[in-house]
DNA sequence: CTCAGCTCCTGCGGGC
DNA sequence: TGCCCGCAGGAGCTGA
C-alpha cells in the first residue's frame, strides 16, 4: 500500500510509548531484576566450569578469570548501584556491570531460558556470548554483551569496597543512607544542572539517563535547574521521587520474572509508565498541566520534561 | 576540587 | 532495496 503524500514516518517519542516497547537499559532497577532472576541458580552452587570467550570487556578481564572462579561456592549474590556483587568460598567477590548492552540469560535442563534474561535457542552459541559459567546444579549463566561497555572483576570480598568501580558510589537510594537532607548536603554548592549532578554516581548511585528523566518529572523540577539551587522543597520532593520511582521499577521489573511466556526477554514492564523519558510531543501525565514532553539536549544526552510543570 | 567534553562499542532506525 | 550516517548510553579519563 503506497503511503499519501502527507505521511510522515512516526518517530519512536511521536506517540505515549505504551504500545512501542523499547528494552530498558540496565539502571538499577533492571540490574536488581537480573539479579533476581540469576541469584537462584547461583546461590548455594558450585562453580565447575567457567569461560572468558575473549579477554577483555570494557576492560581485560584477569588472566587467570576462569581459574579463580573455577570450583568455588557461590555464597550470596547482592547488588550495589548497578553492579552485581557475587561472593565466593574463596573470599573473592565477582563483580559484574552491565554496561549498556549486557544481558545474561539463563539456560537450565527444563526450560530453555530463565526469565530475566533474553531469548535464545538452548544450548547455542549467540554472537557476543563473551562469559559463561556452569554450576553444579546443571545451570548455565550466559553473559551476552554487544557493546562491552560492561565489566567484570575479582576483588576480596572483605575490601570490596575499596574497589576503583565502588569506592566513590554515593548511598543506596532505597538505603537508609539516602533521605533529603542526604540528598541536600550532596547537592550543596553544585553549580552543575540537577539533570548532570543526578547522573554523577557519587550523589546517588544507581541513576541513568531514563530515571533522572523520570524522577526529575515526578518532582516537577526543571532539569536544568541548578543543582545546588534547589531549596527544601524541591529537595523533599526529588528524594522522595528517586525512593519511588525507582522501587516501582524494581517491582514492575520483578513481575516479569514470574512470566515465562514471553519470548521477547526483556526485562520488565516498567517502560510502560515511563511518564518523560522517550516521551516528547506526548501530553504531559500531570494532572493539571497541559504541557507537552519536550527533548532538549544536556551535555550531549538526550533530557525529556515538561517545561509547564517542571520549575 | 569542580565541571564540560571526549571516548569506548555495536545495533538500529532514519533518510536518501 | 540497499547503503550510510547518527544516535543511544555508563562512566572513566583529560584538560581547563
Amino acid at each position: 500500500m503506497k503511503a499519501p503524500p502527507s505521511y510522515r514516518r512516526p518517530r519512536w517519542g511521536d506517540n505515549p510509548p505504551a504500545d512501542r516497547p523499547r528494552p530498558t537499559l540496565p539502571e538499577l532497577p533492571e540490574v536488581e531484576t537480573v539479579r533476581r532472576g540469576v541469584a537462584p541458580h547461583l546461590e548455594g552452587r558450585v562453580i565447575v566450569d567457567a569461560e572468558a570467550r575473549r579477554p577483555d570487556l570494557r576492560w581485560p578481564l584477569p588472566g587467570d578469570f576462569a581459574a579463580r572462579l573455577t570450583g568455588n561456592r557461590v555464597e550470596r549474590v547482592g547488588r550495589r548501584s548497578k553492579y552485581i556483587l557475587a561472593d565466593l568460598s574463596s573470599g573473592e567477590t565477582l563483580i559484574v556491570h552491565l554496561g549498556m548492552s549486557g544481558r545474561i540469560r539463563v539456560e537450565t535442563g527444563d526450560r530453555p531460558s530463565a526469565p530475566g534474561s533474553f531469548h535464545h535457542p538452548r544450548g547455542q552459541t549467540a554472537r557476543h556470548d563473551h562469559v559463561t559459567f556452569a554450576t553444579d546444579g546443571g545451570a548455565r549463566i550466559i553473559y551476552n554483551d554487544a557493546r562491552r561497555f560492561g565489566a567484570m572483576d575479582l576483588w576480596p570480598t572483605a575490601r570490596i569496597g575499596e574497589h576503583a568501580l565502588l569506592r566513590h558510589l554515593g548511598p543506596e537510594p532505597n538505603g537508609p543512607e539516602f533521605d533529603a537532607r542526604a540528598l541536600e548536603r550532596a547537592l550543596a554548592g553544585r553549580a552543575t544542572s540537577i539533570k548532570a549532578a543526578l547522573l554523577d554516581q557519587r550523589i546517588v548511585a544507581g541513576l541513568g539517563n531514563i530515571y533522572v528523566s523520570e524522577a526529575l518529572h515526578r518532582a516537577r523540577i526543571s532539569p536544568r535547574r541548578r543543582a545546588g539551587n534547589l531549596g527544601r522543597g524541591r529537595i523533599d520532593r526529588l528524594a522522595e521521587a528517586i525512593r519511588a520511582v525507582l522501587a516501582e521499577a524494581i517491582a514492575a521489573g520483578g513481575s516479569s520474572l514470574r512470566d515465562h511466556r514471553r519470548a521477547d526477554g526483556e526485562m520488565g514492564y516498567f517502560q510502560h509508565a515511563f511518564r518523560a523519558y522517550g516521551r516528547h510531543g506526548a501530553a504531559c501525565p500531570t494532572p493539571g498541566c497541559s504541557g507537552a514532553i519536550r527533548r532538549i539536549a544536556q551535555g550531549g544526552r538526550s533530557s525529556f520534561y515538561c517545561s509547564g510543570c517542571q520549575r
